[in-house]
Parts: structure tokens; C-alpha cells; sequence
DNA sequence: CAACATATGGGGGAAGTGCCACATCATTGA
DNA sequence: TCAATGATGTGGCACTTCCCCCATATGTTG
């Protein structure tokens, strides 16, 4: 079979899925193959996987060194494993983005000092963070509602970690419900870590009501409020839009916003921070 | 190689750590040190571990066999890799009687009906009835503090999940503290089922004082209170003791008890279910 | 159209792995 | 003490995987 250029992701994908004639899979849909097989069974053959998608050994090589540089698989001798708790609806959001993702958590946690109090909510891009700072930080105290960042962050032991309760995602991973903003209302905080479905000049939205509301809580409940994320979520537009830039000290990005984005943050005052990667 | 009657996992380890004179690790050390590197990196090399422990290729691969079978590793072409979250401390517990908490569990799993509401402490044993309860049940609430627990009932989506708060136990994967307390105060549940360190004629003890505190809150909340414990915790005695027998509802265990065990939890009136495996 | 980049397949040798039979050594138990 | 048992190592052999180079097909670009 036969490939372009593969000039961004998105686009390649987009073509790929508009010429399935009947010939075999494209390279996109088989990582996403790929990735899914590894969310039901812990552990690949590659030569399996060769079989099962109908096309050489060599390839299948060739999409596993990807997929590993891309730190959606970890590779072994003569198949492939998965990575960490990967989580099955989480895999799509992670998939994106992993080197701004990467260098956005990379800034932020350079901005967390040593006693501080943070509030991290869950969510792909706070989940770098978290893991970030489980190799930087040093005897801080993080309060969350994500059981996969609690576990990152555990990997620490100067790092004292406070679980919110409520109801348990099974898909998602972490916890919500009125227990959970209720638990977050009982907390001081230095800082609040959130993330986004979308951020655009009408504020921080998320898809998830559930979460949305608890990114909610945690930037009115905190000192300083910081949105992290990647340039894929500029303008992006969704269900709830849970704060307003004048409640958002600082967003930490990989990319210069641009228009009403960039304006609504001038106005709100609110400090852009872009991390180079 | 060669393997004849394999009395019992316990008798084995016993015989082989009074032996470790100055020559190279024993076999259980190097099921240890194969398990413990396995929950720093998700996957090993078969290779790389022989070289690492001084002994052959086909010892390690031997050992991997039975590790395997015991479902504390996941083998693969070349290696191993983790089977599911494979909590540090929780291994050492795990690897033990593992026929004998499935068959407890298989128990327990049957005696939980629909639509109950349930509370089920952090622990090994607990987490095998978690994952039972996963397989079979339906239309359940549980309240946990356990993370391991909380994520493999989620393969189950009739079972609605709800987290204690609290301070994140590092090595244990569960939540603990005055928090964890509280919350579990403020529900009704039908039972609460828990875990020991060791169960004797005084009551049920547990080595963690914070544990013990919460597996004492679950039985004193629940209407109805079950003890899960292989045979292995009778008359063990540690740090906490967190209920009585008069408190305890059932004990459901693979061993009938006897001597001073089996007095107190006749007087007490606590219904003993041996299950069969 | 030519030059080029990308994706894939194929070949072949080198290295790694799995499996088996057999040998060696220590411990156990009668 | 001697035989049985269990743990480990060794060597051989078949199979698998890896890796490098090259051929081919098909878009893209100049």
C-alpha cells in the first residue's frame, strides 16, 4: 500500500480515511489497531499483529518504532506492551501532542516551588504535569480528583497527595460529583493546575460537565489559577465553559495565541507563558 | 527441569531463604527482584535479567514460567511485562495464596446480591473479591478506598463506584486519614467487607494502623459485616486490633478454624463459610 | 515529465529466543 | 551412606526477530 507525505497528523489521517477502497489498512488505522489491541491485552506480538492487519513483519516494525517514539507503546523483543495505565478514552487526547505536551509540563512544573499546595485536575495534559513533577518537585502537596496522576505523583514520596471523593469514572479515571466540589471547597490552595477541552476568547471550556465543574471549583478556590494547553485546544468550542480569563492567572501554551484568544487574554491580564519544544 | 510434588509455595520459600550461603541469589530472590523490577519498568528482557543475576538463560526463563503461572508477570517473546497495576507492596502479599482468595472471592462474589450497597476495604484479598464482583455482579454500589479495587470494578459499568477521600497511601494504593473516616461515616451500606492482617481468638488485627482504623469504621457502618481471610492469617497477630467477633457477621475463609478461633467466633455467633478450591 | 519523498515488501545474514535432553551438584530422607 | 529429588547449567537445534540494503509503487513538487 502507499502513503504520502504525511504532512500533520490530522490531515493524513483525514485522507487516509476517505480512500479505504478495498485494499488493506492504512498506516493510521493500523496504529490505531494497534493501540486499541493494547488496551484489552497487556501485551502484542508483532508478528501477530503482521497477520492480523495483512501486511509484512517489516512494517509492523516500523509502525511499533513510531508508535514508541510517540510513547503510546513500549516496546519489547518481538512485540510491544503498553506504556502505562492507558486508559482506553484517554488514549485519543494522548496520542496528540505528546512533545507539547511534554514541554508545556516542563515550564509549569518549573513554576511550582517546594511547600507549595497545588490542585490538579484531571485530564491528559495535567497528567504530564503530574508525572513532571513527580521527577522535579519537592515536598509539595497535590490535591486531585485523577487516580492516574495520584499514582504518578506517588512515584515521589516527598510529595504528600490528597484524594478528593466522589463518584468513579471508569472510562475516564477520576472522580466527580457534588462530593468532589465539595471536598475541593474545603481546601486552600497555592495554585490550581486545570486543563481544557477548549480555550477561546469567551473563556476555558471542557466537554465534560462533570469535569468542568470541578476545573471550576479549583480555580476559585485557589491562589493562583493556570490553564494548561496545547495549541489544539485554541478556539476549540464545547459544551461548558467553566471559567473566565480574569479568573486565569497564567496559561501555559506551546504557541502564540492569536486573535480573539489572544485578545480576551490581554484583557483579562491574564500571562501568557509559551513553552518551547 | 524438573519438578516434583511443589508442596507448598510457603514450606519452599522457607527452605530456600534459611540457605543462602555466600553463592548467588536463590530462586526466591530472584522471583523478587524479577517482580520489583517489573513495577519500576513495564517490561524485562529475559536476556538482561540473566545477566543481571549471574545465572543462566534457561534458569531465568524457568523462572519465568513460574511466574507466569502464578499471574505475577505476563510473559512475552524475549521477557516479561507487568499483568495489570502491580502494586509495589501489594506483590509480595498478591503472590501468596492466590487459589485460595479466588476461591474465597468466588464466595463472597455469590453471597452480594443485586442493588446492594457495599463497602469493600483496600487489601489483597479484597482486590480479588473486587475483581470477582467485576464479573459477576450487577447493579451494585460500592465504596472503596482502595484504587486497585475502584479500577477493576470499573470493567463492570452496572456497578456504580464511589471514592473515599483522603491522603494517598504511596505503596499501598489507597486512601487513608480522617478524611477516608468521615466519608465512610456519612453512608448506609448492606455490608462492608474487609480484609486482616490476622485473625484470631482476640479479633481481627491489622499491621496498619490507618487501615485498621478504616476496615473498623466499614464494619461499625455496614448492616451487615464480612471478614475475607485465607488460612494463612489465622491467629497471626499484629499492631491494631479493629473489631471484635461480635461486631463480625461473617467469616468467609478456606480453612475451617480451630482452637482459640474457633471459640471465640462460636461464641460469637459470626457464621464461618469455608470455600472450597 | 523528471526528481523526490514516503510507504511498503523482500532478501539475507546475524543475533536472540525457545525447547529439549542430559549432566552436575546440593539437599533431603530413609 | 545411598538413592531420590530439585535446582541449575550446557549444548544443540529449530524458529523468530532484528536490521540493513534495495526494489517497487505512488503520490508530491519543481
Amino acid at each position: 500500500m502507499v502513503n504520502g507525505p504525511a504532512p500533520d497528523t490530522d490531515a493524513v489521517a483525514m485522507r487516509k480515511s476517505r480512500r479505504q477502497d478495498g485494499d488493506r489498512f492504512s498506516k493510521t488505522a493500523r496504529h490505531k489497531h494497534i493501540i486499541s489491541q493494547l488496551t484489552a491485552a497487556p501485551t502484542l506480538r508483532a508478528s501477530e499483529l503482521a497477520t492480523a492487519l495483512g501486511v509484512s513483519g517489516e512494517t509492523i516494525r516500523r509502525d511499533l518504532m513510531e508508535l514508541q517514539h510517540q510513547k503510546l507503546i513500549n516496546r519489547t523483543y518481538g512485540g510491544a506492551s503498553r506504556p502505562f495505565a492507558l486508559e482506553p478514552s484517554l488514549v485519543d487526547r494522548k496520542r496528540l501532542m505528546i512533545a507539547e505536551r511534554e514541554a508545556i509540563s516542563a515550564v509549569v512544573a518549573d513554576i511550582v516551588l517546594p511547600n507549595e499546595v497545588l490542585m490538579l485536575g484531571a485530564g491528559a495534559t495535567t497528567f504530564h504535569v503530574a508525572r513532571r513533577l513527580a521527577a522535579k518537585a519537592r515536598d509539595i502537596t497535590v490535591i486531585t480528583n485523577d487516580f492516574a496522576i495520584a499514582t504518578a505523583l506517588a512515584a515521589n514520596s516527598s510529595i504528600r497527595i490528597l484524594c478528593c471523593p466522589g463518584r468513579y469514572h471508569s472510562t475516564e479515571g477520576y472522580v466527580f460529583g457534588t462530593q468532589t466540589i465539595a471536598s475541593i471547597n474545603s481546601y486552600e490552595a497555592n495554585r490550581a493546575i486545570v486543563g481544557a477541552t477548549g480555550i477561546g476568547g469567551r473563556g476555558i471550556n471542557d466537554a465534560d460537565e462533570e469535569a468542568g465543574a470541578i476545573y471550576g471549583a479549583m480555580v476559585k478556590r485557589a491562589a493562583e489559577a493556570i490553564v494548561v494547553a496545547d495549541h489544539g485546544k485554541f478556539e476549540q468550542r464545547a459544551l461548558t465553559v467553566f471559567a473566565q480569563w480574569t479568573e486565569i492567572d497564567r496559561l501555559v501554551t506551546d504557541r502564540q495565541p492569536e486573535g480573539a484568544l489572544a485578545k480576551a487574554l490581554r484583557e483579562a491580564g491574564t500571562e501568557v507563558i509559551v513553552a518551547q519544544h
